[in-house]
DNA sequence: CGGACCAAAATTGCATTCAAAATTTAGGAA
DNA sequence: TTCCTAAATTTTGAATGCAATTTTGGTCCG
């Protein structure tokens, strides 16, 4: 009877997570058992903790969260329309695998999306809101000469991240959410590279972001955004070609609540 | 038996739609009961069938379905996160209302998308492919001049359509799609806007598009496809600022099976 | 007449159950 | 041993059941 299924009739209440787990889900995490599990499931998912086409047995996954079936699946279905899992009839869900031809159709896709953001921002950005990106691009370049890949990547991703929330516009940065969520493995490779003058490359292609932001320069910010992608497609693909499997962990385990 | 609504308590196993009924849908339908549901319920409702805001219980679609309320629940938990319905805690299900701002940014998302479908098609598109969309692009022309709007929103789509597919990216294509069904009503009141030279303008537009096409200038063809869409929203805006209220048909009866 | 309060009915969220696949396992022949 | 077949087990897809919340309808009071 240890991680048996909660029972709503018997007193057992301890198989339940603490009831603030709801909180340490990334985003707006829904009061419904269904949000909570999507948002902690795709979290999973997104951070690499599964294996790339590892099959997902609905079974664990309720033991993992302590929940029944039915909101686990709907929070599978969901996932599957994001592009996260596939679903396969009668054979359950499985990672998805993004084959190379993927890879490149979301980069572009991301990079679409943020020569949307650029435009946009352009249209509307404050002085302050472009200090700050280059307050972080500054930051980001104390990270490059230190050779810190990790704080690196971070800043990077903040920088983008705040150039699309200038464009101010949400249903952008749900798509561009979704889509950078799929590439988000093998965005990191990009950093990777064996030529490690990405690192320069980028810093210099986002110098020219920041140039083309100050003077409002939309269309031709729309250019570079979209090159600025094209080269971290080109990169990560040059890191993956060279090593191509990823391998993380295998399916096993329970999902700390915390 | 005319159109009374099935109902699954009884023996009546007749109360199903006849089998071929998935062939019914959009796109591929899935097997599954699932995947024929949401198939069908997203077309309805992109469609336009249910009034904006109207509350949908779960009982009445299962009963228009002929289902159980599992599947059911599945496919509404995709469309909300499709952004098509809204789902309130406890509350059930209801055809997302967009309001005035939400419409800009999917109009501006729309933008974004066909002008990486512009950029991209540059890359690869072939001459027959141009010819083609030469080929709607006059067929367009003619209904212009016939002032025939339904023939023309059809021609204008299908143009565009085809330029995302010159893409050959999948993933665009995806967003493209999910983007263009959730504006699609108010798309078409673009049309509608009172003074009619819309249509003439954006027949022009159109040339413009056709013109950096031949010459595979996509990032011009990137600004032209935004502006494009901005003007289409305008327009779209200044319709619906006069005569706001669509008000379709209310929630009753039973999906046609056929 | 209008609004607050409360019981009845309907609706939702989730767990459980059941049938139809798929997967695994056991057994036997070449 | 290896390959093939078939029963047993597991897993999925969907229906049903049940507690909790919301909505509805009605009554009483101001």
């Amino acid at each position: 009877m240890a991680n048996s299924v909660p029972r709503p009739s018997a007193e057992d209440a301890a198989t339940v997570p603490p009831p603030d787990t709801k909180r340490a889900t990334s985003g707006a995490a829904a009061a419904s058992l269904h949000g909570e599990v999507l948002a902690r499931l795709r979290d999973y998912i997104v951070e690499g903790n599964l294996a790339d086409g590892a099959r997902i047995p609905e079974r664990r996954l309720c033991e993992m969260f302590g929940i029944s079936r039915t909101p686990l699946r709907e929070a599978l279905k969901v996932l599957a329309s994001e592009g996260l899992v596939d679903l396969l009839p009668n054979r359950g869900a499985r990672v998805r695998t993004l084959s190379p031809q993927d890879i490149r159709e979301l980069f572009d896709l991301m990079g679409g999306l943020e020569a949307l953001a650029g435009r946009l921002a352009c249209e509307s950005i404050s002085d302050d809101e472009i200090a700050e990106i280059e307050r972080l691009h500054h930051q980001m370049y104390a990270f490059y000469l230190r050779r810190d890949l990790h704080e690196y990547f971070q800043s990077n991703q903040m920088i983008h991240r705040k150039i699309v929330e200038a464009a101010r516009n949400q249903a952008l940065s749900l798509a561009y959410a979704s889509c950078a969520g799929r590439v988000r493995r093998v965005r990191y490779a990009a950093n990777l590279a064996r030529k490690r003058d990405r690192w320069g490359e980028a810093m210099r292609e986002h110098e020219a972001i920041l140039d083309a932001l100050r003077r409002r320069a939309g269309s031709e910010l729309s250019d570079i955004m979209f090159l600025h992608l094209r080269n971290k497609q080109a990169a990560a693909a040059e890191h993956l070609s060279a090593d191509p499997a990823p391998a993380p962990q295998q399916f096993t385990g329970v999902l700390h609540s915390k």
